[in-house]
DNA sequence: GTTGTTGCAAATACTTTGCAACTAT
DNA sequence: ATAGTTGCAAAGTATTTGCAACAAC
């Protein structure tokens, strides 16, 4: 699984016409492999935590390039700092996030989904991404 | 119109305790009357600009308040800066954002809406606001 | 070899904070 | 009179950029 995401950046990027760097693939597999949603810092610590030489410039231009061919999802939490996650591999999901507790709570609900792409098409146009985040509280009895 | 709402900004300040200054009616009133969506610096260009004395700390003091007391909705279209729209004195209404023209086309789906309900109270939440985003392209013909 | 990419440090942009002066109540 | 609010300038964060060295192709 590991490998066919590597290989899977790897065609983007030639597609593309971009290299296939060492950087590059780090940054990704870092927020392919996380199980949290991490900020460009954390993702600069960790690379250089293994040992790996990275520089803060590069994360950020590595995840400029992830976010324009949409292999992440951008997330703000409301708290100042933006957050991303990995769109390959797994299930699209929108966050519910609780504005109490701090929890993030991820669901999907296709009757939504399908909502969304018909609101779209009715204006003219297709749906590339989307963001939608639900800020809740818990119900109090 | 323009009275109803600083009443309504008046209240609610009152109510929590806080008081009500020219420099929150003023970042108030550059939000409710602008027809854009404007982030902390164009508000503070346009107060200045109207001759009134402000500080940037203020408007971002200001726009905490009116966040926090869900009179303003925060807005990300993925160009770096957050921009503010009023929720008061208006119907609800999501965003639409093509990524060819910058254009912002403002959606309501009653169906949508409460499907969100839904989804939260499933979960055992009440919802308290949300961001919901459509990034779009023009189809082609 | 050529050209895109990286790291660095500096620059920029955005937002927050401490504090003395001010002002709404 | 009192306690919250403001403006200022400084500090803090987050992100971007120019450029020479480097690495992918």
């Amino acid at each position: 699984m590991a490998t066919k995401n590597i290989q899977f950046l790897k065609e983007i990027l030639q597609k593309e016409g971009l290299r296939f760097t060492r950087q590059r693939l780090a940054v990704w597999q870092e927020i392919e492999t996380s199980k949290k949603h991490l900020d460009a810092d954390d993702i600069f610590i960790s690379i250089r935590s293994k040992g790996m030489k990275v520089s803060r410039a590069t994360v950020y231009r590595t995840i400029d390039v992830l976010l324009k061919y949409n292999l992440l999802r951008k997330l703000d939490m409301g708290d100042g700092r933006n957050r991303f996650e990995s769109k390959i591999d797994e299930e699209h999901h929108d966050h519910m996030i609780c504005i109490e507790t701090g929890d993030i709570i991820e669901f999907y609900n296709s009757r939504l989904e399908k909502l969304q792409e018909k609101i779209v098409h009715e204006k003219g146009y297709e749906l590339v991404r989307h963001v939608h985040q639900l800020f809740v509280r818990p119900i109090k009895k």
